[in-house]
DNA sequence: TGGATTTATATTTTT
DNA sequence: TATAAATCCA
């Protein structure tokens, strides 16, 4: 018997060391689920199971990470290290890059992140000669990605009678033609996009089946952690994976399913049971991070979703404080109150600024707190803003560094072909865009041999391009004999990104950041190497720059390293949230229309996802929770009033307590307010224009600008200073010259201006978007 | 060609 | 509002 064991309640100790056969653990919001999967990692390789052997899927790189420094600790030796522990997308990448050239890629292939996934969706759009508004880069990577995570390749996506009528009752019925050229772009480029990671491991499994065999005999043990949010391509590698040793634990809990917009999809837990009937069942229902008042609370919460496996979370934790209920007329005053709030706790509860976490459902909600913790001086952290490697100034080596090991790569290509500028611009791009598509012959292959594809450029321009060509060559010939870090800053100083930074003066964070790229291939190259595929063997050598490039790319801020201790509070979204806790968590922006979102409103499915997420917000709680809403907030610039949203209802109300703060009568501060009226609830001011030339005439101030729209022509745009418009203002316009306003008509931003001009026109302007000089 | 300025447009969550 | 795209101009 292992001491450690000791540290574990009946049913944990129980999923910890039944460790044969197909087990699945549901285990409720902070009842130690990490630990159960830790522990029985460690209790295997304590019995002699080899940790070459275990694969362990967790959904962060920072859950990985974290869980092997456990395991370490509970061990006492490195044998941890050897353990398989990633993300889905990360372990799988790996395995991609071994066995590339049975798929027809070579090791090198590049990742497609979101965005230039997108960019290539755009480019062949266009070479379609298809109207960007329709196919929108955006959707049709979201259609693709559906395909793709439910394995339907782009040759059966014609095939599949829903999709096709989906298509053809948007308007867009060659979403298809987009998927084949995409993936045959895909293809040239020796480039692979997420959702491709997954999907063509499905296709080295499905088609070489000496490969499976060779992977099923490494993975005898499979812990899949974050079940529940796995897709259907996940779940049929883990499938094809356990098939012989049916050593599979997977550990999740319906309730916490929040991903189901990536395709995830609950019905993974719930095919478990028909897929291994001899399965075990583990409910760990017991909480231990909260108080019972958050524990209940979440229960009464959830119980309002009809889908769900039965479970009873309960408690022995302390009674604890009510949930509070904080209302706020607007959102800063929302971020002010919970600044306050914050420090009131802090004080009294003698905690760190770390113990608090604000959780919100979207990612734009965090300015109003920056401004807030700014103004209290609260040292904070937000996550999910654009992470590290999404900069520009990081991309961009990042594309160079892409470009050296797989040249083919043509968004690395674009993105530095004029990166610093070398009088490559948007033109001779397109000529030699157009020509390579034209011949059929790689934009790489074109520009590095200029004379044989006949590219249709004068000589200066050809030449331009060569030397580029020629440069990448020449980093490439040096890519053995040198280092990562080498290699990286040679790239970094002669392709000229380094100096060009320098000179920029404006942003000198820019040059501050790659040089912090540079330090982590550095840090990258002296970091523990993998273990060996065929042995296990950890075999001591430096780390490669390509090796580093693999995994960059799936990265999220979430896994960046602590910049510094200095204690801060945390924003993030709840998304993000999962699976951490905090003391003390605000839920803000609990409104109908933004907690649940307004895209989730119409659907049972997607409001039920939404409770869920707010049960996740709820449950990361450990001391108090507060949940948050205020009565108007700016969206997409208009000032919108919302209510509370209907999941603080969900909530029995013997948890909660009300608090109102900084709730008086809506006031306009620095904007009125431009909500139409049929958005008003009663008791708010309309905001109108006043047409009391005196009292108007008074605040005029003439260096101001004033935003209106010429209903039958185009528009400019200016700032916004509606309050000084009254009729017999003398205003100048930008195409129609001076003139006087007659009349203003309708509410706010939506306001019909007539202007009688000096040259006789009289014009009705549409206020929102003109643009007026105010001239008296 | 490249920058600056203006205009249009889209607003959820992320490996 | 905030960003991408389009357009203008040197």
């Amino acid at each position: 018997m292992h001491e450690f064991l000791n540290e574990l309640n009946d049913v944990q100790r129980e999923a910890v060391v039944n460790t044969h056969g197909p087990t699945m653990v549901i285990a409720g919001a902070g009842s130690g689920k990490t630990r159960v999967l830790t522990y029985r990692i460690a209790y295997m390789v304590k019995n002699g199971v080899e940790p070459f052997n275990i694969l362990a899927l967790t959904f962060t790189n920072k859950a990985a990470k974290e869980m092997k420094e456990r395991i370490t600790s509970i061990l006492g030796n490195n044998q941890a290290k050897s353990v398989w522990m990633g993300t889905f997308h990360s372990i799988f990448a790996r395995i991609l890059r071994q066995e590339a050239e049975l798929l027809g890629y070579t090791k090198s292939f590049s990742i497609y992140d979101t965005d230039e996934s997108r960019n290539l969706i755009k480019s062949i759009v266009k070479e379609l000669d298809l109207d960007s508004k329709t196919y929108k880069a955006n959707l049709v990577h979201s259609r693709i990605s559906m395909a793709k995570n439910n394995l339907i390749s782009d040759i059966d996506y014609a095939n599949i009678g829903e999709i096709v009528q989906a298509d053809a009752a948007g308007q867009k019925p060659l979403i298809h033609e987009i998927y084949t050229k995409y993936n045959q772009r895909l293809r040239q480029a020796n480039a692979m996009d997420f959702d491709d990671l997954l999907f063509n491991i499905n296709v080295l499994f499905r088609d070489f089946n000496e490969t499976l065999l060779k992977y099923q005999s490494i993975f005898k043990y499979i812990l899949v952690d974050e079940y529940q949010d796995t897709n259907y391509a996940q779940y049929l590698i883990i499938k094809k994976l356990a098939h012989f040793n049916k050593n599979i634990c997977v550990v999740g809990d319906d309730a916490q399913s929040i991903y189901s917009f990536r395709g995830a999809n609950i019905q993974n837990i719930l095919n478990f049971r028909s897929d291994y009937p001899e399965y075990q069942l583990f409910k760990l229902e017991q909480n231990y991070r909260s108080t019972k008042n958050i524990v209940e609370a979440a229960n009464s919460l959830i119980k309002s979703n009809k889908k769900q496996i039965a479970k009873e979370i309960w408690t022995d934790n302390d009674e604890g404080t009510k949930i509070k209920v904080v209302k706020s007329s607007t959102e800063n005053d929302e971020a002010l109150s919970v600044s306050e709030l914050l420090l009131k706790n802090k004080r009294d509860l003698s905690l760190n600024y770390s113990d608090f976490a604000i959780l919100y459902r979207t990612n734009a909600q965090s300015r109003a707190f920056e401004d807030a913790f700014r103004k209290f001086s609260i040292p904070y952290k937000i996550y999910g803003g654009l992470s590290f490697y999404k900069r520009k100034e990081i991309k961009d080596l990042i594309s160079y560094f892409k470009l050296v090991f797989n040249p083919y790569d043509e968004e690395a290509l674009k993105r530095v072909i004029n990166y610093p500028q070398r009088g490559i611009g948007q033109t001779t791009m397109e000529k030699v865009t157009a020509h390579a598509f034209q011949i059929g012959i790689p934009v790489w292959d074109v520009i590095s041999n200029p004379q044989k594809y006949q590219l249709p450029l004068s000589a200066t321009y050809a030449n331009r391009v060569k030397d580029f060509a020629d440069k990448i060559m020449s980093y490439r010939a040096q890519v053995e004999t040198l280092e990562a870090y080498d290699l990286a800053y040679l790239i970094a100083s002669t392709s000229g990104v380094l100096s060009d930074l320098l000179q920029n003066t404006e942003e000198p964070e820019r040059y501050k950041n790659v040089e912090e790229l540079l330090n982590a291939v550095r840090d990258f190259a002296d970091s523990e190497p993998e273990p060996d595929f065929e042995t296990g063997e950890i075999v001591e050598s430096k780390r490669t720059l390509d090796e580093f490039l693999g995994q960059v790319v799936l990265l999220t801020d979430m896994d960046e390293k602590e910049d510094d201790n200095i204690d801060k509070a945390i924003l993030m979204t709840v998304h993000s949230a999962k699976g951490l806790e905090f003391p003390v968590v605000f839920v803000v922006g609990c409104e109908e229309n933004l907690f649940p979102s307004f895209m989730s409103i119409s659907s049972k499915n997607e409001l039920e996802e939404e409770r869920r997420l707010f049960y996740v917000a709820l449950t990361r709680a450990e001391k108090a929770a507060y949940l948050s809403y205020a009565e108007t907030r700016y969206k997409w610039g208009q000032m919108t009033f919302g209510e509370p949203s209907r999941f603080i209802e969900d909530i029995d109300e013997k948890y909660l307590d009300n608090l109102v703060t900084r709730s008086a009568a809506p006031k306009f501060s620095s904007r009125p307010s431009f909500a139409s009226p049929q958005n008003r609830t009663a008791g708010s001011t309309p905001y109108s224009f006043s047409t009391n030339t005196e009292t108007k005439k008074q605040s005029v101030d003439h260096s101001k600008l004033v935003k209106i729209h010429d209903l039958s022509g185009k528009s400019t745009g200016e700032t916004a200073n509606y309050d000084q418009l009254a009729t017999g203002s003398t205003v100048e316009h930008s195409k129609f010259g001076k003139g006087e306003i007659m009349d203003i008509n309708g509410q706010g931003d939506n306001s019909k201006v007539v202007v009688k001009f000096n040259n006789g026109d009289e014009k009705t302007l549409l206020l929102k978007f003109a643009r007026l000089k105010l001239i008296n």
